[in-house]
RNA sequence: UCCUCGAUAGCUCAACGGUAGAGCACCCGGCUGUUAACCGGGCGGUUGUUGGUUCGAAUCCAACUCGAGGAGCCA
């Protein structure tokens, strides 16, 4: 008999109906009555359940009707029209065979639990709606990324994850050795002897492939990286994790303007991807995790994003009839409440704040003709903040050594990123998405552990 | 790292100084079209840990552990 996908079922119904089929899956609830009963199937191909009929007729009823939920079945039966008002379509079991049994105290209900709850159970939790619903949408997103790249002819470069420069400068870093912590290396001074490491010198994971990125960016034109990124920053917020995955083009031939544009057009890509491939999910998300999201994308989609320079912002901060705990000032960066007023309060949507001080900014970002002003760009959202953060790249040599030495950094650290700009460099451009950012946006999820299959967070790397 | 809140049955919660409870789950029984099925019965606890106050502590106090929210850092 023909195994079936009940994503088939679903998609396609009319080359099922009246026939012969066979489903494989996993009990998500069993009904019974005396003599005949209902069972709830997912087989993960797909979002929703399939309705299976099972009666007395079956020589095995009783046992079917006992099982716990889990329980891992086969199939073969008819799919036919359901008289039920839930489901168009159900199976008429003529026969059910048992894969995998399952346990009485299975931690998943059939009822609603905490996010908390199920964080700890991270390996069950995929078998429930919510995280079927988002990491399905993760998968497709991710899809939808490179889609959006390849199809704009980007190559896509698999910068190092072992950095042996402690200096990309994104904060802390965890350190790779293979160094006995019983038995440290010295050298000649009493420091620790990184020449007897693995790698014969110190090196950690890589916060960023930005740098490397760029050197690639100067041979292909358009580049993107899209791997794990790891920052051993002690956060403790529903927006931070110690692995998380970042999405970073880098263009060539560019400004800050192709940047802001090619960052607008991938997320609303990502965003119709996710629609029109998972349309079930999405619904699922703005009926139970956030009522306003369909409505927001939709939003998002149809109109173009803000743009602000920073001047601009703190101009408005000012003048706001809203009083922040933090004072507004130019200069200072713009606290998380200055963010959410501008994007959640004014905006409605999201909006680019550009052209920051040059002080609170990364070296490697372009001096505007303004002298105190960098070619940056932070695209902030409702409810998230900030999701990406970009710029137009320094390529003049002189400016760039001048910015570095203010920043207190070593050329000869920086000896293969300088020689970009001595050989052929162009203005370029690029941004890095949080990519867990963005699928918290898409899915409304407010949690960033809950769109992480497995989170590392501080003090917490159990699964 | 700082601030705030929290931890009671497998889960979600109640009890707020005087004998620890409910719903759901689970187990048993009933039910011929269910929809987080329904109806009846049953099982289920060293109240996060350690110490203190008190005749008496789930309840008050302290420390610790873990979790959550806010802040900082950032994506």
């Amino acid at each position: 008999m023909e195994e079936v996908l009940v994503k088939q079922i679903f998609r396609d119904p009319e080359t099922y109906l009246g026939r012969a089929v066979q489903v494989s899956g996993w009990v998500r609830t069993i009904r019974v009555s005396k003599s005949f009963g209902f069972i709830e199937l997912n087989d993960g191909s797909f979002f929703h359940n399939i309705q299976i009929v099972f009666d007395d007729t079956l020589p095995n009823f009783q046992e079917i009707a006992k099982l716990p939920i889990a329980t891992a079945l086969r199939i073969e039966g008819q799919l036919v029209e359901s008289p039920g008002a839930k489901q168009p379509w159900e199976i008429k079991a003529e026969r059910i065979t048992i894969e995998g049994r399952s346990e009485p105290d299975y931690p998943l209900q059939k009822k609603r639990h905490s996010l908390e709850f199920l964080r700890t159970i991270a390996h069950l939790r995929p078998r429930s709606n919510t995280f079927s619903a988002v990491f399905r949408v993760r998968s497709l997103a991710a899809y939808a990324i490179h889609r959006f790249f390849q199809e704009r002819n980007f190559v896509y470069v698999h910068t190092p994850i072992i950095t042996g420069s402690d200096c990309e400068g994104a904060g802390q870093m965890f350190r790779v050795t293979t160094l006995d912590f019983a038995d440290i290396p010295r050298d000649e001074e009493g420091r620790v002897d990184f020449r007897q490491d693995f790698f014969g010198r110190e090196t950690h994971l890589t916060v960023s492939g930005q740098l490397e990125a760029e050197t690639f960016c100067m041979a292909f034109r358009n580049v993107y990286t899209f791997g794990p990124t790891f920052r051993a920053e002690n956060s403790n917020t529903p927006r931070h994790a110690a692995e998380f995955w970042m999405v970073e083009p880098e263009i060539a031939f560019a400004d800050l303007n192709d940047n802001m544009a090619l960052a607008e057009e991938m997320l609303k890509y990502i965003i119709n991807y996710c629609l029109e491939q998972a349309p079930e999910e999405m619904a699922f998300f703005n009926r139970f995790i956030d009522p306003d999201l369909l409505a927001r994308l939709d939003n998002v989609v149809n109109s173009d994003f803000g743009v602000i320079t920073y001047t601009e912002a703190i101009e408005l901060l000012k003048k706001a009839d809203q009083d922040f705990k933090y004072p507004v000032a130019w200069g200072a960066d713009l606290q998380t409440e200055h963010e959410r007023y501008l994007t959640e309060k004014i905006f409605k949507k999201p909006v680019f704040v550009i052209d920051y001080p040059k002080e609170i900014k990364a070296f490697y970002m372009r001096l505007n003709d303004d002298g105190r002003t960098v070619a940056a760009m932070d695209l902030l959202v409702p409810g998230v903040g900030e999701i990406i953060g970009g710029s137009q790249r320094e390529e003049r040599l002189p400016l760039l050594e001048a910015r570095m030495k203010e920043c207190g950094l070593d050329f000869a650290d920086y000896w293969w990123y300088l020689e970009l700009r001595k050989y052929g460099g162009t203005k370029h451009a690029g941004f890095g998405l949080g990519f867990e950012r963005a699928i918290m946006y898409l899915t409304g999820m407010a949690n960033i552990r809950d769109v992480l299959p497995f989170p590392r967070t501080v003090k917490s790397a159990e699964f």
